[in-house]
DNA sequence: CTGAAGATTGCAAACCGCTTGCATCTTCAA
DNA sequence: TTGAAGATGCAAGCGGTTTGCAATCTTCAG
C-alpha cells in the first residue's frame, strides 16, 4: 500500500516556493495581489497542517483583516488550486497550501482530544477510486478520507 | 481489495429486524419507547440510503414532532449504536440505521450534483487502519471515507 | 503619471445547522 | 394508579459561513 519511506514522511509539507512564485499564479488567475492575500498565503506556507479559518486570521497578527475577507479569499485561492480545504467533521474547515504536483493529495490522521494532524502519505486510493467510477457509471470521481484516534500525547498516563 | 459480488452490493441496506426488535433495543438502553422516537425508527427503516434531518422530519409526515426533537434523538439514537452518523461535507450530518453486524460498516459514493447516494461494500480499510494505529502510536482509531462524483443521471446527455 | 474600470475589503446583517434552557407532558415501574 | 425520570415543544442562542453594499485599492491603458 503506502510506502513508509521515512525520507518521504513529509514530503510536500514545507512548501519551498518562492513567494514569488504564488504571486504569478495570483496574476495568472486575474486575482489581484492585495495586502491580506498575500499575508494569508504567508500564513499557510509557515505550517504544515491545515488550519482553520481562525487559526489563519489569528496568525495574522498585525494584519488583522475581516473574517469575511479571508471565507472569500479562501474560495478563491480553492478556486485556483492553490489551496485545498479539509474537513475534519468539527465543524470549521481547514485549509492548506496544494503540493506543487497538483495532481498528489494526501490524508491526515487527527487526535480526536486535542486536534494534532498527521500528514500522511501519498493517496493509494486512486485506483480503486477509478474502478469504483467506472463500476458505477460515475464521471469526475473524488473522495475524502480521514482517520480519527487519540495521539500518544492525549493518552491517559 | 473488495469484492463486487453482485448479491452482496446492497447486503445489510433494508435492515428487516422486526420493529419490535428496536423497541427491546430502546428498552435495554432505559430510553422511553415514545411516538417521534417510533416514527424516526420507522423512518430509517424505510430508507436505504442516510437521511439529513431535514429529510427525516418531512418524511415523518402526519407525525410532524419538532427539529429539536429529531436532533435529540438522533444524538441518543447515535449513542446507543442503533443508528450511524455520515458526514458528506454538504454541512448537514446524515444517518442511516447500523447494519445487524455492528462491527460491519460501509462507505458511500456521492452524487455531488443530485445527491444520489450508492452505499458500498463493507470496509477494507480496517487492516490499514490498524498499522497506521500502531506506526503512530494512536488508539481509538477509526475512519471516514467518502467517494464523490457525478452520477449517470446528472452527466450532460 | 494618472484616471477609470473592476476587483477587493470592511462592516453589518443574515443564514443555516444545530444546541440548549425551561416549562409541560408522557412513559413505565412499583 | 401514581410519581419520578425521561421526553417533548417552544424559543432563544451559538458558531461557522455567506452576502449586500458602500468605500477602497490594484492594475493598466493612455
Amino acid at each position: 500500500m503506502s510506502r513508509p519511506c521515512p525520507q518521504h514522511q513529509h514530503p510536500h509539507r514545507l512548501i519551498q516556493q518562492p513567494l514569488s512564485d504564488l504571486t504569478d499564479k495570483l496574476r495568472q488567475g486575474e486575482l489581484k495581489i492585495t495586502a491580506p492575500r498575500q499575508a494569508i498565503l504567508d500564513v499557510l506556507r509557515k505550517h504544515s497542517s491545515p488550519l482553520t479559518i481562525k487559526e489563519i486570521h489569528t496568525s495574522l497578527g498585525k494584519l488583522d483583516c475581516d473574517l469575511a475577507t479571508i471565507y472569500r479569499n479562501m474560495h478563491t485561492l480553492e478556486r485556483m488550486g492553490l489551496v485545498r480545504r479539509y474537513d475534519f467533521g468539527d465543524g470549521a474547515a481547514r485549509f492548506e497550501l496544494s503540493p506543487e504536483d497538483s495532481d498528489a493529495h494526501h490524508h491526515h490522521l487527527v487526535c480526536s482530544r486535542c486536534a494534532r494532524i498527521v500528514e500522511l502519505d501519498d493517496c493509494f486510493l486512486n485506483e480503486f477510486q477509478d474502478q469504483l467510477a467506472h463500476r458505477h457509471g460515475f464521471t469526475q470521481i473524488s473522495h475524502r478520507m480521514e482517520f480519527f484516534g487519540i495521539c500518544p500525547n492525549c493518552q491517559a498516563p
